[in-house]
DNA sequence: TGTACCTTTGACACTTCTTGACAAGTCAAA
DNA sequence: TTTGACTTGTCAAGAAGTGTCAAAGGTACA
């Protein structure tokens, strides 16, 4: 399971669009787009943008699942996952101020 | 730079310990530890909990800190770095209380 | 100057992970 | 049973990660 994978998922039955439709808009294998959507597989930053504009979604909300997947990804269950991401949420936020 | 590493460094040299004793205690490479401490490699886990344990220092700092320079090297200069970090930190809290 | 020591650097081998593509599989509806 | 939608497994190529080594930089000091 997958954050993005499930607002994708979600989004595109919701307009009655098959996997076949949103792979070749952004031009990949069905397969790919389907385990994407199942948390199999990744997909790179552009192709999450193009998606957004083809669902007709927020970009930003489509990007920041992205992100908040990966970022799970990496300090999951780890038992300092919490004090990990506090920390660097505030050092990313000191670091917009520049 | 990166965040572990600089503390490493500052705990380390507070304690005059060289590069040469602290890869001995990790049996690793000094090259290694070197570029760690300068963010141009990573440690892994267990080496960041033997390096807390050999330095006298708190392993959930250290750890944290480590997840911290993970999760910056992911989402780093994203443009919605700050709405995917924080949506990872919900999701990761929420998943705690189960 | 020379040497002794600590640290940094770049190259390397090796392994593991990721990526995209393809073929074959399941499953439900007609 | 056929069709269409989706899923699954596998493969090869490339990328990224891991540890090591030798050489080079820098510093301190006799």
């Amino acid at each position: 399971m997958n954050n993005l994978g499930q607002k994708i998922r979600e989004v595109r039955e919701k307009q009655h669009l098959l996997l076949r439709q949103v792979a070749a808009y952004l031009e990949i294998d069905t397969a790919l787009i389907s385990k994407a959507e199942r948390g199999e597989r990744n997909l790179n930053r552009e192709q999450v943008v193009k998606l957004a504009i083809f669902l007709n979604d927020s970009e930003e909300e489509f990007i920041s699942l992205w992100l908040c997947d990966k970022i799970i990804s990496v300090v999951g269950d780890d038992n300092y996952a919490i004090q990990g991401t506090q920390k660097a949420l505030k050092i990313i936020k000191k670091e917009i101020n520049k």
